[in-house]
DNA sequence: GTGGTCTAGACCACG
DNA sequence: GTGGTCTAGACCACG
């Protein structure tokens, strides 16, 4: 099994559940997390990323409402049978609709494509960094 | 003058009003909206769009906000030249907000840092050979 | 803690979401609302005050996005430390934009330019007074 | 008779045709209008001002509904007989009034006092000159 | 409990 | 014609 990591960003427009959703099941979707792995259990989830258990909680239940992990009793959260394949071109599609808005906000502000690039490379480097610790 | 069009999608996670101020940020970005070029009037475009006028008008509050945009007295809205607004490290924080999630999900859909910074480059260069036509 | 109270006049030129904006500012300009203090809450202040929650929304959201005051989800609005958001050049222009009105109405009032520079000054240094009690 | 000059500030809050209702009342007030002067036309107002007729007109009818101006056929309006006289002490409240938010919004946007009254000073000059011209 | 978004509709202001 | 503000009320999201 992979080591599976999350990164959320409070404060964003997206809620913090749905990127917790959105990233487990992609993570199962690109085979991060595979059949059988069990997940963070929701109150040391919910430390580690200083948010409210309940926040997990809720985003854990979606993931369970569509069959994608289950609940075993005092043991936690797992990874189940069914599993969504992504394409190549599903994932790539993904990325896409999270990047052109981001550029088109780095461009209205004035960003030239040099510096939006050097500043998509220091985050990437940045959260590369902090997979590692 | 601008042949511009808005699709907007309703049940989607991403509220309405934030649809029309994205998009009219991409045009704005792409140059397919210019300098002076007027935007359709707000209880006009809430009709075509079938929502209501309150959801335009603060869309094009936003974009009014941040410069890109301002009223003409009983004319409409217009397109405005760009001024700087925004310091750089708001600028960046702001830009920052939408790369951190961007990243986080392509991670989690198993694209690795070279990938990724092709990927991003490759969407950058497509936004600004359609600048340049 | 704050003892924070806000007075609204109805019918006046002056929108209401207009007036909520100016006093919450003005009590951080004084020091009344300091870094870390709650706003009262969109509902609870509306009732409050007896009108609509979205007028009180309306408002915060521009606090907000002024950098003044932020939401903290699911808890409420909170004052911020204050960020530098705007350039210089935004800044003075919105503070000239308050300048111009106050200089032609005291010149018709016929106040000369150093009795209105005394008055200026002299609300300054009361300000001044009211911040560092 | 003085020169009577009238300073409009477009894009600010304050409708152009309150801003000229509000100085002819001030001016009459302080008697820089006296009874039986006259005003600028209609029409050549409005393209001194570079704005529409129809918003000179609106502010002139508002007067001389309140009774501080009429119309005199074929000739042009007319400061009449009534005349307000605002007290010192009103005519100061009038002002600071107009100070009060400005010093708000330059505080919370991060001028110290001694930027402000310079620019306050500036601004009183570059309208001085203007007048003079 | 907190806030966020949206609608339907009114009434007003500006040109 | 254009936009601006506000209400009453619904429904949802987050914690």
């Amino acid at each position: 099994m992979a080591l599976f990591s999350l990164q959320i960003t409070t404060g964003s427009d997206v809620p913090i559940f749905r990127q917790i959703v959105s990233q487990v099941r992609a993570a199962i979707a690109a085979g991060t997390l595979a059949v059988g792995d069990g997940l963070p259990s929701v109150r040391g989830l919910a430390a580690e990323l200083v948010i409210n258990h309940n926040t997990v909680a809720k985003a854990y239940a979606e993931l369970v409402r569509d069959g994608l992990i289950e609940s075993q009793q005092g043991r936690g959260y797992f990874v189940t049978l069914r599993r969504e394949i992504y394409t190549k071109a599903e994932r790539t599609r993904r990325v896409v609709a999270l990047i052109e808005p981001m550029i088109s906000e780095a461009t209205t502000l004035g960003f030239d494509d040099d510096e939006l690039i050097k500043l998509v490379s220091k985050e990437i480097e940045k959260l590369s960094r902090k997979r590692k610790q």
